[in-house]
DNA sequence: ATTATCTATAGATCTATAGATAATGC
DNA sequence: ATTATCTATAGATCTATAGATAATGC
């Protein structure tokens, strides 16, 4: 039956957050339409009401998770005026991130399947990253704006590789070892 | 027709070659048993004389993507003997590598799948990182044992996060300085 | 009258298997 | 006789669409 034209918004909404978790959780090609459709409270066929492809969908929720996590890091950096660069790798390095890829960060979560993916989600990717790493740089340690921008950077590329690696491999304590020692290299080794 | 045991042997090693390759180009789902025995050059049906499943080529195509990795590496850094570290790091980082995936790290590739993947690939892909950290951590700069196993670590990390942010973004740009930021910090970061 | 949603299904694709075929190797 | 390979297909799943349904909003 018919929704009000408010209701079919707030469905839409729906659409896009369940399938922000679920890619994140099972890859682009993991998760179905009519399983997102069905983890929003809706039939199958409804999608395309809604949509135009999933890959449309795709770019979308990508977009809308990037969204979130800046406005998420930026309330780190805030809360923690300080240390904000400490805070943002540690909190990033948690086992609780590593432990959620549902909610985690979407681009150790979908970085090889945006790499597969047209140019729509490959240019989403890299608006969704620059944000990021400027926020970083801010509070980066270094002397000129270049060496903080360069910090940054780097940093970015050992968070999301950790939090890959713990995710990939099985033994536990490899997991946490990584975790930790990159935290340590990238957050304690920062008196040059 | 039948063939000899011993090209039959070959056929399987064809196999296990293509898939290697295929899955870290399209991801675990992303190719199909059809496709990789046509790549190989043999029929859909003749797969399951040699794999119980599509699940055991995945375990046993990334155990030996890895065991060959482990020798790359073991090599680059003989090639190298005074700066093997920072041989490894500038070889990983090259666009060159960015560029090719279907032959370049299967942990970049393919370690968002092994994460949602069973504990077969999950141990396989632990054994294969450990050789790998162990072999940076003899040339990684440290006064200590201790030191430099986190350092090598957190080098690991950076790499593949790296080469998986260079490779999600459309930007050239922002995937090539991705690539040199993050050899700078960690190749010419190394005197402390 | 318009339109958001639902049911049903077409068409494509994918894993796995069954049975036939033909060359090897005891 | 054994067995590696091939042909053909069952059964499941997935994207996308067509047509029906029913509530909204002019």
């Amino acid at each position: 039956m018919r929704v009000s034209r408010e209701k079919a918004a707030a469905h839409r909404e729906r659409i896009i957050e369940a399938a922000g978790a679920l890619f994140r959780e099972k890859g682009f090609g993991g998760i179905g339409v009519a399983d997102i459709m069905k983890a929003a409270d809706l039939t199958h066929g409804g999608f395309y009401g809604h949509f135009a492809s999933k890959d449309d969908l795709v770019a979308e929720a990508c977009q809308r998770v990037m969204a979130l996590a800046i406005a998420s890091w930026e309330k780190t950096a805030a809360r923690e005026p300080d240390d904000a660069f400490g805070a943002l790798l540690t909190r990033y390095l948690s086992p609780r991130h590593r432990d959620d890829p549902a909610r985690g960060c979407v681009f150790a979560a979908l970085g090889a399947d945006a790499a597969r993916s047209g140019p729509l989600v490959h240019d989403a990717f890299a608006e969704g990253l620059e944000p990021l790493i400027a926020l970083l740089a801010e509070s980066a340690p270094g002397s000129s704006k270049t060496a903080r921008r360069r910090k940054a950077v780097a940093a970015m590329s050992g968070l999301v590789g950790a939090l890959l690696l713990a995710r990939a491999i099985g033994k536990r304590e490899l997991s946490d070892e990584i975790l930790d020692a990159t935290r340590r290299e990238l957050v304690d080794g920062r008196g040059r």
